[in-house]
DNA sequence: TATACAATAGTACAAAGATACAATTGGAGG
DNA sequence: CCTCCAATTGTATCTTTGTACTATTGTATA
C-alpha cells in the first residue's frame, strides 16, 4: 500500500510554505527509499483533494521537484520518480564524442539532400540566443526556491 | 524485416508532445528512404503497444501525417507509406526535419555537456575537405517515385 | 491605511489516455 | 458463391492529467 497521501504531513500554521512542506517531504521519501525510481505519484489534484489544499500548490511542488531531476511530470500521464538513465545508456553517451554527434548529424543532413554548408547553417539557425545553460545535476543538490518564473530546464536525457 | 518500432525513439521527459516526435520521426523516415511507397505501418495498437504509449497518441500522429498527405490511413485496413508525394511536400519537409534534425544535434551536444557554439565549431571541423561522405546529394535522392503498383489497392480515407 | 509581494486559489487549455464505435477483412457454414 | 460473424483496424468523443496565466488572499512594512 503505497498512499503517499499517508506519508504527507502539511501544517497549515507553519511559516514554510505548504508547497515547500510537500518539496521537502517528498524529497526525504525519496531519499530514504520509501518512493522507487518509476514509482507513481498521486496526481496533483488527488493529492491536492486529499491534502485539502489547491492543485496548485501541490503543481508547484512537483515542479520544483522536477526541475531538481528528482521526479518527472509528464503532461497526460503523471508524475513519476525520476529514473536514472540506463547503464548502457550513460556509457554509449560517454562514448560518443562530439565529433561523432556532428558528423552523423552532418549524414542525416546528407540523407535528406543538404549539403555540409546547409546542414552547418541550420544549426547556426537554431542556436538561440537565450540558450540554457546547462545547470549541474547533482543528485544530492538542495532544492531551492525559486520566487521569479524560471522558464528555462527544458529537459532532454534521451529517454529509455 | 523493417521493424519501424526499433527506429523510433520517443524522449518522454521533452517537452516536444509524444505524437509530435513521431511524426517527426516518421518524416523523417520517409524522407530518408527507410520508409518506401506502399510500405504498410504498423496498426496503431502495434506501435502503441511497443513504444509503451496510448494507442491514441499513434492514431493522433497518424492522423497529422495522413493530412500532410505522407501517408494513407485507412479504416479497417492499414497505414500506409502514400503513394506519392508532391515536390513540394517533400521540399516543405525536408526543411522541416533539417531544423529539427539541428535542433536535435544542439540538444544531444548540450546532453553532453557541449555549449551550442563548441557545437557549431564540430560541424564546422567535420565538413572539412577529405570527409568523402558529404558530396551534394540531389533532393530527388531522397525520395524516389515509383509508378510500380503496389500490392494493395490504395483507398484513401481522407479524399484526394 | 496603503503598498508590495509571496502564497494560494481559479480558470482555461493542451497532451495523453479510455472507451465505444464504424469500416474492412477473412473464414466458417450453408 | 453467399451470408454471417468475429477479429482487426482506424475514428470519434470524452475524461484525466499537468501547465500557464490570472485573481485573490494574507502579511510585512512604510
Amino acid at each position: 500500500m503505497n498512499h503517499l497521501k499517508d506519508k504527507i504531513k502539511l501544517d497549515f500554521r507553519s511559516d514554510e510554505p505548504l508547497y515547500m512542506q510537500l518539496v521537502r517531504q517528498v524529497e526525504q521519501l525519496v531519499l530514504t527509499g520509501e518512493l522507487n525510481q518509476g514509482d507513481q505519484l498521486p496526481t496533483v489534484r488527488e493529492l491536492a483533494t486529499e491534502l485539502r489544499i489547491n492543485f496548485n500548490t501541490v503543481a508547484r511542488a512537483y515542479r520544483l521537484l522536477d526541475e531538481a531531476r528528482l521526479i518527472s511530470t509528464q503532461r497526460g500521464r503523471g508524475t513519476y520518480i525520476w529514473e536514472e538513465p540506463t547503464r548502457e545508456t550513460v556509457e554509449r553517451l560517454r562514448q560518443i564524442s562530439l565529433a561523432e554527434l556532428a558528423r552523423r548529424y552532418l549524414d542525416e543532413a546528407a540523407g535528406l539532400g543538404y549539403d555540409a554548408p546547409a546542414a552547418l547553417d541550420a544549426v547556426r539557425d537554431n542556436m538561440k540566443p537565450g540558450n540554457p545553460e546547462h545547470e549541474d545535476v547533482g543528485a544530492d543538490q538542495a532544492i531551492e526556491v525559486k520566487n521569479e518564473q524560471t522558464q528555462q530546464t527544458q529537459r532532454r536525457t534521451s529517454g529509455e
